[in-house]
DNA sequence: TCAAGAGGATTGTCAGACATTCTTGCAATT
DNA sequence: AATTGCAAGAATGTCTGACAATCCTCTTGA
């Protein structure tokens, strides 16, 4: 017998879809923290019904990625700094051990995908392409996050990193910080691809020190 | 002027209860793993509304504590040992980092209450009362996960230790756990008390992988 | 100027309805 | 006997409409 192969073409409801747009509208900053999402509002923006809506909403903002206040409606948060650090902090954690675990178990084949999608940075970074830099990414710690072992931890990391794409993308922006993420991504490609657990830590810890500084900076330009 | 108190009642609304009465009910075993939750049957059994009902399922269903197949309907999850496993070393690093920073931040007085707590679980453990024996480790780490100063670390951990409640519960429940862990706490509460954050660290690694183990031993015994 | 109150806007919650999908049991066919 | 096909029933996905409770704002009055 073959490949066992999943052909289920699972249903995909009014209010999954829902989910998804709002989140990567709230990702991609189309909402300014802060800013308040009336119901109504959004029902006829997205050609859907109120309890569709609202069912959307529970999950986004179990998600963290919207507050919930009771008869106040949900609102896009504003994180402040520590909150920031707080979320930077764990996301270090996970992410050195998913890079550590990664560079002991990635097979070639996604290895190679991994160096497309630094290739593909790389080429975003060059173009100055704002979009393409966040997007390429995103490739790239996902296959990394995907060849950790650990599906959880995954999982974790994907919905911290959501809340902080704000700071992300602005601090993506600042004069120099892409080109020096690209060295640091690079260093991090070569340890893992040398299958050199330590220095992978040390290159992914470095990155996302580096990472929360930049946030840091542009938080503070910002404000 | 006095201490800027906040007097405010927060409003809790009905699906908000309603999220806290199911989660209750699905940590505590009260649903089967696999079982299906039907939702005309939960609107009667609660008292509410479908609509309600369908966000508070939406809530768990992002917090992971059910599964929500469109057209099927929701579900508690059947973890597999390699999800429990995960589960376990994410927890094990966020625990792990949370006592060591407790450790070297924890106040005298949030110092006693985990005294307190502890006390209380050698209590539960020599009464052999199995609902005080998890509640009082709850408290346990709760203070820990408090004083580690950070609240995203302390959110994730809440949420990952839900989800494997029942293991925890059974695993407790074999010959020996309690006391092996009552021994195992006294270490960790005796490292942070000491201010040492080394064997902090040490003290609770060994007690996350000893309750995995244990998790292990209960999980096969009772397939 | 500031406090009180009225009005409108928004949310929380419910009831009811209907189309779609899943499940299940039974009959028919190979 | 096993499998297929089908039909009835159950459960879910989604919508409309409604109303009370709450919040926000603006006006009015002191």
């Amino acid at each position: 017998m073959p490949q066992e192969l999943d052909l289920r073409v699972l249903p995909r409801t009014v209010q999954e879809e829902t989910v998804e747009k709002l989140r990567l509208a709230i990702v991609s900053g189309h909402f300014q923290p802060g800013a308040r999402l009336v119901e109504s509002q959004l029902c006829v923006e997205l050609g859907i019904s109120r309890p569709s809506l609202r069912e959307a909403l529970r999950s986004l903002a179990a998600e963290r990625l919207i507050n919930l206040v009771p008869n106040r409606g949900p609102s896009i948060p504003e994180l402040t700094w520590e909150e920031v650090t707080a979320i930077y902090e764990v996301r270090e954690m996970l992410e050195v051990d998913a890079v550590g675990r990664c560079s002991q178990r990635i097979t070639e084949d996604e290895l190679e995908k991994l160096e497309n999608a630094l290739s593909a940075f790389e080429t975003a970074t060059l173009n100055n392409d704002s979009v393409a830099r966040i997007t390429t990414t995103e490739d790239f710690y996902s296959i990394i996050l995907a060849n950790c072992g650990n599906p959880i931890l995954e999982e974790i990391h994907r919905g911290l990193v959501a809340r902080i794409s704000l700071f992300r993308s602005r601090s993506m922006s600042l004069e120099g910080r892409a080109i020096s993420s690209l060295a640091e991504m690079k260093d991090i490609y070569k340890a893992i691809a040398a299958r050199d657990e330590i220095a992978a830590r040390s290159a992914s810890r470095k990155h996302v020190l580096k990472a929360m500084a930049a946030a840091k900076k542009a938080m503070e330009s910002a404000s």
